[in-house]
DNA sequence: TACATTTTACCGAATGTTCGGTAACAAAGA
DNA sequence: TCTTTGTTACCGAACATTCGGTAAAATGTA
């Protein structure tokens, strides 16, 4: 049988899915194997620099995807910042798939993660705040109160992902994700 | 000489240190050996259920550790409410070292984790649900007030905590103890 | 042919765990 | 008192397993 080469796609999305669900030194190279339908040797002639490459390219990938459907949403001036932020807080939603996904940067910021990921998690991050203190700022926020709102949503994010798995209760990613829209424009 | 029995504190001491760091997959027995100053048999003889066992006793030494410096301090009606929620506030700066530790409950929530803590993850967060709705109660809230401020606020110290590691920035910690502080004592 | 891709088979190192044994004490019997 | 027995605390060495990673060959494409 000719070796059928697998899309990019599917491996991408299987490495996300692993590294997500456990982090990554628990992400081991058994369940990346599996879960992207390649053999480990295979996988490494894909990243040659093995697991931390695989883990780089799961968060350009998810970079990407935040990119074009959260930000560019965010900041897409065909639309109303009202449309924009709910369109965008969507997005979201299908990010972390109604809180029952893991952020990447959490994921990534444990153990060994910390040192070889710090500088993208940093940058990730500071994207997140760049983009809501400009939906703010369209929503009639002063600049200061925007870049404070921004900081805001981004710990409330980060934060309900947490308390909803550790409740294992999901309508805590939703109502906060209701609260961060009503928040916005209701002021 | 007999072997000197190395002393309890210590020893939780270093593993709470490394499975809080590290999580629980992340934590080797080599490490929490050197942290606790036993080598890895007589931690097998300390705890025989192994790592496990070890993880659940950091548990339940944090979770004592809470209950006496933040709860006890919140529902303490020997001082004024406000008196309180300063101390108890300013336990949990302490419990996260002014934002450079990581919650227990985050490092076990991760991986393999998740499965083995669930239980007693889902307590822990109760708990401070209880305690910052009889403290809302205390400061004039109404019960269903109280009860998501408290929410809020469980959401907020999640939240900040990753944020303020992923933005290698302090003072995001700090900014928000102050800010639960105002939005209890202004209301 | 030449090249790209996947696979099998394997490696040394590290993992969590257990075994066998040692040294120091406490309790009990003489 | 001296001795014996049992217990506690600890450790070196080995356990089977899994880890991330690699070489070489098989299998595909052009």
């Amino acid at each position: 049988m000719r070796p059928q080469k697998v899309l990019d796609k599917e491996i991408l999305n299987g490495l996300t899915k692993i590294f997500r669900s456990r982090g990554y030194e628990g992400a081991s190279l058994k369940e990346l194997s599996d879960a992207t339908g390649l053999k480990k040797a295979s996988l490494y002639h894909r990243f040659p620099n093995g697991k931390q490459e695989m883990a780089d390219a799961v968060l350009i990938h998810l970079e990407d995807w935040i990119n074009t459907n959260v930000f560019h949403t965010l900041l897409d001036t065909n639309l109303t910042p009202s449309v924009r932020l709910k369109k965008g807080l969507l997005a979201i939603r299908e990010l972390y798939d109604g809180g029952e996904a893991i952020c990447i940067f959490r994921a990534l910021s444990m153990q060994a993660g910390i040192e070889l990921f710090e500088e993208q998690i940093n940058k990730g991050m500071t994207q997140w705040l760049s983009a809501f203190k400009e939906i703010g700022i369209a929503l009639s926020f002063t600049p200061e109160e925007a870049e404070k709102k921004a900081l805001q949503v981004l710990i409330q994010v980060q934060g309900c992902l947490i308390v909803a798995k550790g409740l294992s209760d999901l309508s805590v990613f939703e109502n906060t994700m209701q609260n961060i829209e009503n928040s916005y424009l209701k002021a």
